[in-house]
DNA sequence: TCCATATAGTTTCAATTGCAACTAAATATG
DNA sequence: CATATTTAGTTGCAATTGAAACTATATGGA
């Protein structure tokens, strides 16, 4: 049996360097735009899709349905999502941006790539691609064994 | 400008691989031996370190030191740490693990590494290895660039 | 059709976390 | 050597989060 260093244990490995990159980032998201995480991801995805109900912005983002709800109800009392009736389900309705959310977003995205690349700046392409890759691998193994 | 979406976004894949992970873990540690991840934390560099200042925990830990102090003390309250003067500062103490903690240290340890090795089923060895450094790199990145 | 069950989304309440203030001891400065 | 400043650790309070309950609609049999 191998030793258990903590140092070395992949699982606090990989919780110490996400929660340096979201403090990094969610610092930013916070003071530049006044958004957290949560709910600047509705606005990537609803950038993306147009229009989208909560259950399936949940499935994209991995939020479960209490986080989507508040961070959409926060939007919206900013003016930067707006619903629309599901004709297909009445217990459900469509998130979007409104035009000052689709504007935001336009000024926020640049930002957000730019503070990737800093945090990438010292990786080659392949080496960010296969960064990648592993994460979903261990994201997905982990999802799997129940 | 490469275009953003959120699926492709490293942080995000670096999020959402460490919370599908800490969940996963966080809860095998709970239901079997009622520890937080914090606490579990301690437990394990104590159990390396012999004994050590609340601050040097948190250094080592990356956690800061209100968590190290509510850790510790639920850690006392269950008598499986202990502290100790520490002559050189009268404003510290040593914390060590009671003989209790370093018996479920034992039997927490190969629980721990076979979570890891769980996770890491897929990865050759060298997949591994990769993965860490990747993410230390990243981690100091995070950290360097206020 | 009527009832049982399931699902979408919100809300309430309790637990957790994080910040700021606090105590106490150490160090630096005049 | 007296006082100001810094550091270690804890605690109180406010904000955040999560689980369970709740409302409303949909679906799947008798």
């Amino acid at each position: 049996m191998a030793a258990l260093t903590l140092d070395r244990f992949i699982p606090y490995r990989l919780s110490v360097a996400s929660n340096a990159v979201s403090s990094r980032i969610s610092q930013s998201y916070r003071k530049r735009f006044g958004l957290k995480i949560a709910e600047w991801r509705l606005i990537a995805i609803l950038a993306e899709a147009k229009r989208m109900t909560p259950q399936a912005l949940g499935q994209t983002t991995r939020m479960d349905k209490i986080s989507v709800s508040r961070a959409a109800a926060a939007l919206m009392e900013r003016g930067l999502v707006q619903t629309s009736t599901n004709p297909e389900d009445g217990r459900s309705h469509f998130l979007s941006l409104t035009a000052d959310g689709q504007s935001l977003y336009a000024e926020i995205a640049p930002a957000a790539l730019a503070m990737e690349a800093d945090l990438l700046s010292d990786f080659t392409p392949e080496e960010s691609e296969f960064l990648e890759t592993q994460l979903r691998r261990i994201e997905k193994a982990a999802s799997d064994f129940p």
